[in-house]
DNA sequence: GATGAATGAGTGTTCATTCAT
DNA sequence: AATGAATGAACACTCATTCAT
């Protein structure tokens, strides 16, 4: 399943924390190249040119983003609950994915660079598909309003999340969030049940 | 009040787009200088170097920023409809900064430059204390729940909002948005409702 | 006699300044400028180019070097006592003018830079004169020795003194001169009289 | 021994030319790429930079430096004679190694760049105490006075020598000495012997 | 299969000088 | 008489990529 060999993906690894560090421009093959102790041609061999190793990184991690939400819209539990485990998911897969996300969402509005994001573009669409059936559920049993926009509410989720990071220093210190860990505690203890919270609202709110 | 003359800002309207568009360090002062019809050592000339207009750029814009908001907690109107006129001005401020939100939001996370963000942080903590306000008002008044994580709320709506931006293309093939115009005109009749409605949502919902 | 105003011969004193620290291709005229506390388009205005303003300087310090020394051929004092004073002479306009001196010596030998010396040779043909009536004394006097080739003594004296301040560093280190003062007071009690001796050596040494 | 390869020793070459003849600061990577024929990346890929490349030159040439001397002090011939020896090698030395005394002597004074001196030093320390060696043999035959400052007279060999050097053109003039052959053989028919007599005159002369 | 050597194109910056005022 | 604004040319250096081996 995964067409990269051990050096490789060693590179990748090495490449992605640099791009979500440095930026892409702001990251040399050079620097990539000594940080994984390899020599510079290494990554015009391997990958063809530095726009292709950023390439070959995106589909690397995205093909990774397992869908193990599949059995999620089985479960035996009520909507509502659900609503808050896709939640949980959304932002776990984020965390996991932290400095994936980090790099698309710069590269994602850069004009010079074409990134094919079809299997990212499908990755959304099952949530968003999943979503759907949940809510519907939900609107069925007559807990959730009608009237929901649904396509609206992930970026609420990923929104809200990411902006959250995103400015890190900022709510670290509004919220004196002494450290690392104190920042990552709080988005599990506080963050993520406000994101549940507001959906929830929204959903059932009249 | 400002102290850019009239080419010096034509250079950092130049420069905004390109470094929104390209990335900083996608975008070169050659680049910058061509569009702008300029000599490339006028942006040392004018800004000292590049690093420095890109400083120059951010004061530039979020001394811009006005308070407009001053007033709006005086208005003689319910906090609701305060609530949802600060979402109002939180969306167009950030559509009317969209360029160098969109370079804060990437040169936040580059761990190269060390930008300073005082006045931004002001800006932000300015609106963070109307809603603080606010809230307080409309809990005052038994409108608003009380257990409300308030700084937790701007995330929810500057994050929907700019996910919503940044995924543009997404969300324009998604929602069948066939040009710019209606994709603005969605942000005004659908987006910024929707935000609203979560928000309001959150703050009423037992 | 000074064709130079009183702005432009400070211009002059801190070019030759920074001329002697940084060498020519290494002052700029942003630096000349900035510590002469003048617009930088002064310097073009006063001199016309920088290459002028280096003319300018030699000249202003060479014409400077005024000929105390016609009177010296005339004092009735032994010879001998005239090479004293003739070298101390050196060593003192040497000592004056130091800068332009090192300047001159690295100017001197750059190719690029065609310095116009007529009036800095004037001064050595004096000098040499000079020595040569009074060494004519000496051996006319029987004093000297007869096969003298004069114009290689001035190399002895001058390159042996340049030689010594080039070298200062070295020369305080392995003589143990702690300071600048320590330096100048070896030049006069040490190095002089020891150029003195070698030169009287040469003269009357059979 | 030798670290540097066939190119770049070729660069160094040009590059010590260059430098003499117009200063390190006067002379651009491009001018030395252009005359020895090689990519201008060169330099920065084989010294790392222009500083470095100064460096490089130096340590070439000073390493180069050999000490041919070290059989001198136990040649069976009078001690004057090794005075003359040791004079001639010194003069040589300067010949050979012309051009980048040159530059020594310009950069040594520049208080721009440090360059690390310490194997000239060792160089100058080692002739200076075999210098020594043989005065102290003079002066215990009874052949040389006893009052001799010894530190001082590398100077006057050094500073006779390259003072000539540096005034080629005034002394080719006055000396009427046509052309590079005519001043290369004055060197040695008649400067090399004037400064030996010189030393010798001092070292004995009552 | 893997890499050291090499390069042309491009980077941001500084330069001495000019010119309108 | 004096200067701020402006510029083309040059600067040292780094870039991603190629290629012979």
């Amino acid at each position: 399943m995964n067409q990269f060999n051990e050096k490789q993906i060693e590179i990748l690894l090495v490449a992605e924390k640099l791009f979500a560090e440095e930026g892409f421009d702001g990251t040399s093959i050079r620097d990539i190249a000594k940080i994984a102790n390899i020599n510079i041609a290494m990554i015009s061999y391997y990958f063809g040119s530095k726009d292709k190793l950023l390439e070959s990184l995106i589909l690397y991690r995205i093909s990774g983003m397992s869908l193990r939400l599949e059995s999620l819209y089985q479960e035996n539990i009520p909507p509502i609950e659900k609503i808050e485990k896709l939640i949980v998911y959304y932002i776990e897969n984020i965390s996991t994915n932290r400095l994936i996300y980090q790099i698309l969402h710069i590269e994602l509005s850069n004009k010079k660079r074409e990134i094919n994001l079809d299997a990212f573009k499908e990755v959304k669409n099952n949530n968003l598909k999943l979503l759907q059936n949940i809510i519907k559920e939900g609107q069925d049993l007559g807990l959730f309003q009608p009237d929901i926009n649904v396509p609206l509410i992930p970026p609420v989720i990923i929104g809200s999340f990411i902006h959250f990071l995103k400015n890190k220093m900022y709510y670290q210190e509004l919220l004196e969030l002494k450290n690392d860990t104190d920042f990552e505690t709080y988005i599990k203890t506080d963050l993520t049940p406000h994101i549940q919270k507001t959906v929830k609202a929204l959903l059932t709110h009249h």
